[in-house]
DNA sequence: AAGGTATATAAGCATATGATTATATATGAA
DNA sequence: TTCATATATAATCATATGCTTATATACCTT
């Protein structure tokens, strides 16, 4: 079950707007960091170490493939979750850009 | 609507152990602060700064009657808040040991 | 193996957070 | 008004957070 420990992180990790910008972008679609650090224009590095706090908070989960590590949302320790990622704003136009500019990463 | 501003400051609120203890107190029913301080245990300072996040954060309302201040159970803005104080643990048992100390305060 | 790209980790720094003690404000009672 | 109780605010401090730059690791290609 959810401890309080648990639910503390899983919000602490909601509370920054750099990160619920990064979970609207994964609710579009998976993503891979180097794409994220596109989208958001800030260094490699914090777009990883958010990644890390959004994983350990069970919040997304990490596929790697190549040279590549792609993100998708996870949550589902979290009945809430579903619900909350419902009212992220529709980010779709900044991922849209990304493909315009041809920075997509296109593998499996 | 809810901008990214609200929504991280929703979860910031969330995101720590003693806030939680206080939401899952208000679920259960009104409290003022002293009663709060009594169950938790940490200074009335501290139990009165948490509630204003809470408050800033529009989670809790708070109600004035005489020298006390009530809060309960806001969250009407967050379509999501209701599921997830659904989660939180029961803690009515804490609020009942209050009773039975005799340190209800009982007035309207 | 060597070089290139993607990601992660380490170190450093400015700011935020959560607690405390001390003090101010507000309400009620004598 | 004076005193007691409840709450809020201020000042302080130790720790956490989010970013940066520098460096390490992982994988792919040649």
């Amino acid at each position: 079950m959810l401890d309080w420990e648990q639910l503390a992180e899983c919000h602490k990790a909601l509370g920054d707007k750099t990160r619920l910008h990064i979970l609207s972008l994964l609710k579009v679609e998976e993503l891979c960091v180097c794409e994220i650090v596109e989208v958001l224009q800030i260094t490699q590095p914090a777009v990883s170490q958010h990644m890390r706090k959004l994983k350990t908070a069970k919040l997304v989960r990490e596929r790697r493939s190549g040279q590549w590590v792609f993100y998708s949302l996870d949550g589902s320790i979290y009945p809430f979750f579903e619900s909350i990622v419902q009212t992220f704003p529709d980010v779709q136009h900044e991922i849209e850009e990304l493909k315009k500019m041809g920075l997509r990463v296109l593998c499996n």
